[in-house]
DNA sequence: AATAAAAAATTGGTTGACCAAATGTTTTAT
DNA sequence: ATAAAACATTTGGTCAACCAATTTTTTATT
């Protein structure tokens, strides 16, 4: 019964006005290369404070869809194409997303992240690794959880895997699995043990410098979670 | 002699604040779940404003590391491990990075969207992507730059894939593609028109569900880019 | 008429004051 | 002694006024 429940949707200021924004340049009212009318004008017309309309723009100016000038004006820079329209919308709510996604996209950027540090790990990133490691042992062993020792190693590795882009985003989707692991108590008895000799195995390949056995056993490694999100979506559906 | 110039490093004040914060959780003065000073209480210890404590917050919230209640407080509640020290501070400046490093990630990224795609496009999918294709293809023929429509065929794919996470983080770094491209002219004569043709063969596997090959496709359209990106590197060193 | 200098208007940046919700404290009733 | 209600305080949210840099317009000069 409760699974018939919708979350409402609260519209916040800002939202309408990045809709706005959107549907404007989506529209092809603005184009890249043009400039926003000013903060007071969109604030008078849209009946809002300035602050909302400041908060909007930085939004949408930390997705490179706008720049901001200083005592200059707002400009269009993004892609600016008709197409725009509903990509925006979704790129504002990663947090929604459904967990199979989430866990789907993380196996493809830890996999690599682990092919990676097999190649590139120096030996400070092998301290690295093994610190964090034996961090989530300690952990393990004293039956305490231990979810965000878990993702540090993960970490570790895209650290050793020398692509800051490929850390970023991992860092970026990272606090939605901590947010989810949690809240679907995705780590049940057994699991953490089981999980750590799987680490020390895929730590193994990597120090040996063993590209596609280390991606291959982080797929496994990930796999179980993989299954577990799947079993959650059918249940719901 | 140019090359030996580094960007000066203009930190603003809520630079600094991220900073702070970051330091105290790193630290360890500040736990999961720990209530962070009010805001006034920060920007007076700070000597600042309270627009910037506010504007660092916010920043600091769009990661997940920290959670602001209305009317009530700000928590931390990232994963709040000491070793996240010196991770936070590259995620906040992804357009540095190096572009080599975009490059192989949006590889990554693209090749498995082309996989999905592949398996899970609709037919509303496939007008799109036709639609974007055509969009290319009515520019090239005019000798126009296309770089952007290029760009919004790939994210055509990305929607096919039925991923939201996945094109997220397409949409992430996709500013910072576009920068990169029209900065190094990376789209030179010709490259247009094999692009074109590219295209409409990684498309054809996708029509009729060739996953491998679709990705194959794919990652053979994107290694032209890999190659000058690793040349310009070595240039530069 | 062309150019340069100066003044006015406009811009985003910043601040402090005010608002309503949430919280903590005291008072009051049982 | 306990619980509930009333009050006071603290919180983040919002707004309007002010600031300095920029841009535009006007004015003065050649």
């Amino acid at each position: 019964m409760l699974k018939n429940f919708r979350e409402i949707a609260v519209e916040t200021p800002v939202d309408k006005i990045i809709g706005q924004i959107r549907g404007l340049i989506s529209s092809g009212q603005l184009n890249p290369g043009d400039r926003l009318p000013s903060e007071r004008k969109l604030a008078e017309k849209l009946g809002v404070g300035r602050t909302h309309v400041r908060d909007a723009i930085a939004k949408l100016e930390f997705y490179g869809i706008l720049k901001t000038l200083p005592q200059s004006g707002t400009i269009v820079e993004g892609i600016g194409i008709t197409a725009l329209e509903g990509l925006i919308t979704d790129v504002l709510k990663l947090e929604e997303s459904e967990f199979v996604d989430l866990v789907e996209t993380r196996t493809l950027l830890e996999t690599q992240a682990a092919r990676m540090a097999a190649q590139r790990r120096t030996t400070e990133d092998i301290i690295n690794m093994k610190n964090a490691l034996d961090a989530y042992e300690a952990k393990v062993r004293n039956g305490l959880p231990a979810v965000e020792e878990d993702l540090l190693f993960h970490l570790t590795i895209a650290e050793a895997g020398r692509n800051t882009v490929l850390k970023s985003l991992m860092l970026i989707i990272t606090p939605d699995i901590v947010k989810n692991f949690t809240k679907l108590d995705v780590c049940k008895d057994g699991r953490f043990y089981r999980s750590l000799e799987e680490h020390k195995v895929i730590l193994e390949y990597i120090v040996n410098q063993k590209p596609e056995l280390a991606a291959n056993a982080m797929e496994e490694h990930l796999q179980d979670v993989t299954d577990y999100s799947k079993t959650l979506k059918e249940n719901r559906d």
